[in-house]
DNA sequence: CTGTTAGCGCCTTCAT
DNA sequence: ATGAAGGCGCTAACAG
């Protein structure tokens, strides 16, 4: 930096000014600094001007990493996020912070590497987050706890999401539908999506008038089977399903398979919160209300943004957005039977 | 840290060595530092550290975005190399540097931000590559160039894989075989795994003393369907096909059913390179050559630790290895019909 | 085994 | 509009 200064006749602070623009510099001046950091390929050091200026310019985006891996939908989230944070010229870790691990989100933090984070995979009850604001660390969340106070965040509406699901359904005719939803240790230990699309679920469909029934369902697909034909013998009535569960879905289908039952002629299944790159893999396709992922991670680190720009002015107004899926229709869902 | 060495009753660079071992300690002032860092909830700045010591225990993990999206596959390399990368207590920096942007790299390694990265989906000719070599920077690589020199890598072991395959149905008596391959742009950019598959494929046949023929096909099902029908116009008596292609292999599915074939009687089908927990998702499921990917990633920055560790001591030898694809039998590949 | 003391490369307040 | 100078928090010689 001292070289660039020299070559371009001008203080060492001049050149610094220049880069970050923090103050005007006449036009020939900062001509001449460009050119010299040109010909010197002089790239500032992203460290040195990190511990000077206490601004980083890294991103961390702290997603906990489920059981058997994550799912497309999940990786879609991580991408979005990553693209939104390199066009700002942010760079994004990766941290796959176990939620058990809260000192290992202690040290991440305390180490003063990162200007903020993106919280994924929140829990209605999440340490990581009240870590993070007793830290008083900027964040925002893709996905919400039960009281996101004046945090920002970005969530799919499961309120809304169920209710359309549960509309597309009563359109077609049907008057006793289930829904199969995550993993009992997703319930239990308050996954966000978990909990509000089953409270969803059983609001819009008692609204609708609806008999319905749900259940929990490990996410594979031998559990997937195992529950359909659980609610069925308990609900021999039943003409359409509402899964929230990529995995299991294949096999509720193997199982309709077994009975003899087609779809969507005998039965009818919807998926929400699925990744078309998923349900268009199955066959039939499967009618699905596809969760905005990519959007939700931009606007993840959009809002962490508006933090951070905003910092040491009064903190702006927290941005709290649901957004609803996007109904795909598919092959796998049709009117009702006419059962005798 | 000067509060440290104060409550500890030492200098501040007595601290230093404490924190970073560097040389030897006392047992009982490394005792009564760690006590003093602990009542006082100090953490070391990772900033500041870097910045002295020229090491930053960040990692970059360059992976291009495809045009639609990574699939599951690319993932788990992903989340395997940000476990081995935490374990080490090293940050992953997740950049979706697209390989055009051969200026954003320049940038990123420029910054002094990291000490090394780790390159993905590499193609044959690939300038990321050469820039880093250049750049001095310690990398290594999920996959090879066409000449890798003395870099060290990992990458799925194709003509071992194609070989298995072409065994696999060798073994169950078909005499004439296929192989569905990624999309024509992915070929003619020189995506490696595309180019080595292709040959391993086409070897391997040979060898077996097959008749075999092989297409390129778009990465969606339409074009799945239509490569099938296509090959099957070519080569009637076509009893099995190998797929390197998650997104066609569906169409390939439809296809089948199309014409009215029964999977595996009338036809068998072998996917390769191809995640179970995609392969999981079809009916029937797919006989699969499942590619080690958290390995791989694990494998990439464990090169990179051996690179860095070995700094200032004369280069240790490349490690480059190729690893084979798991068999995982499903329910899509037996004898060939007795066609008449 | 423990202290002392220069920097690492940049930002930023204070003068000019 | 531009210069000069003091840190940011830590590491790593250099001395005991």
């Amino acid at each position: 930096m001292i070289d660039v200064a020299q070559r371009a006749d001008v203080a060492l602070s001049t050149v610094s000014y220049a880069l970050n623009g923090t103050r005007a510099i006449s036009d020939g001046t900062r001509r001449r600094i460009l050119q010299a950091m040109e010909e010197l390929g002089y790239r500032p050091n992203a460290l040195a001007r990190g511990l000077a200026s206490k601004r980083t310019n890294i991103l961390a985006l702290l997603f906990p990493t489920p059981e058997r891996g994550l799912g497309v939908t999940e990786m879609e989230f991580a991408t979005g996020a990553a693209d939104a944070a390199r066009e700002r010229g942010y760079h994004l870790i990766l941290s796959p912070s176990e939620l058990r691990n809260v000192h290992d989100l202690e040290q991440l933090t305390g180490q003063g590497l990162i200007d903020g984070a993106i919280v994924m995979e929140v829990r209605l009850d999440d340490e990581r987050v009240e870590l993070l604001a007793q830290a008083g660390i900027p964040f925002s969340m893709i996905g919400r706890p039960r009281e996101p106070g004046s945090i920002s965040y970005a969530d799919i509406d499961f309120e809304q999401t169920t209710r359309d699901a549960i509309a597309h359904l009563a359109g077609l005719g049907h008057r006793c539908v289930g829904f199969l939803n995550h993993s009992p240790s997703a319930f239990s230990v308050g996954y966000g999506p978990t909990v509000r699309a089953a409270d969803g679920f059983r609001h819009a469909a008692s609204g609708a008038g609806l008999v319905h029934v749900e259940r929990l369902c490990d996410d594979n697909a031998p559990a997937g089977r195992a529950a359909f034909h659980e609610l069925r013998a308990g609900s021999p009535e039943l003409t359409g399903l509402v899964v929230m569960n990529e995995r299991a879905v294949v096999g509720v289908i193997d199982a309709l398979d077994e009975i003899g039952w087609t779809v969507p002629d005998d039965f009818s299944l919807v998926s929400i919160v699925s990744s078309t790159q998923v349900t268009e893999m199955m066959r039939p396709k499967l009618t699905t209300f596809e969760p905005p992922s990519a959007e939700l991670g931009r606007l993840g680190v959009q809002m962490l943004f508006d933090q951070l720009d905003a910092e040491g002015d009064d903190p702006p107004p927290p941005t709290q957005e649901l957004l609803p899926c996007r109904l795909v229709v598919g092959g796998s869902s049709g009117p009702p039977p006419r059962r005798s």
